[in-house]
DNA sequence: TGGAATTGGGTTAATGCTGAACCAATTTCC
DNA sequence: GGAAATTGGTTCAGCATTAACCCAATTCCA
């Protein structure tokens, strides 16, 4: 066996998810949302304020606001002030939203899960444990 | 166990790039290099014309027009014409370039490495053959 | 208290990236 | 051979992204 050298598992890796992103991002436009505005929405149950979706996601601050703006025209999305600090914006999924967010990862499990076929049950379930212990 | 979600392995691993990628390109700009054009630089071995790049990458071709334009002048790459198909430029990491690509490299393994410290050896390995299937 | 420091979010000017269209060399196939 | 199709690479106009700066609300601490 080679000496493990991380760049190149990086580099492994991240030629994976651009792969996989790259062949999905034209159907996902077709849902009428940008590629990383689905990273948006997928994020917003979880972290409901632009700054955490921000930290979250790596993405900076005017980026956000631009995305959720966006997202908000087109009805996936909600805001309202926070009552208990009036400069945060809590963030709410429409039901429009939820559904067009789950076709969007529809999509992409659909797509990395063809990759992800490729490896047994047990295998799967493995990289899941590396991943969220790497996390 | 809970059922495999594709899309949340992919997001998790997304998540995990994006976070290591972000952490170090301040040291790698400081290298007189943008983090796109290192991973131009670090395929130029292997794939040493720009339309393999492209392809290689998930990158369309003029932004590799552009990267090369700019790593040339930097005096990190040369470009030749091939001799064979006088469309096609032969591209070759100078010396200086194979150097700061070595660094660059470096930070994003040392970055990295810092995650994959979390797993065995054995794992590592194991995490290595899974990327390498699912590719 | 009340001023300084911090944090959440927005705006804008400037930069970066890429789709569309292009040219030139090569290959295909009649 | 030579017209048509394909491929490698570039240019440029226009859109997407972001760095720098701003304000308002909150928190901290004397």
């Amino acid at each position: 066996m080679s000496k493990i050298d991380p760049a190149r598992i990086w580099s492994l890796n991240h030629r994976l998810l651009m792969a996989v992103i790259s062949s999905v991002a034209s159907d996902i436009t077709a849902l009428g949302l940008e590629t990383k505005e689905l990273f948006v929405l997928a994020d917003v149950d979880a972290h409901p304020y632009p700054a955490e979706l921000a930290a979250s996601l790596c993405i900076p601050k005017p980026s956000v606001t631009l995305y959720v703006k966006r997202l908000e025209a087109a009805g996936f999305l909600r805001r309202e002030i926070d009552t208990v600090d009036l400069r945060r914006h809590r963030l709410q999924l429409t039901p429009a939203g939820r559904k067009v967010m789950q076709q969007g990862t529809s999509l992409l499990s659909q797509a990395f899960g063809e990759r992800l076929g490729r490896l047994s049950a047990t295998q799967q379930a493995e990289l899941r444990v590396l991943l969220e212990k790497m996390s």
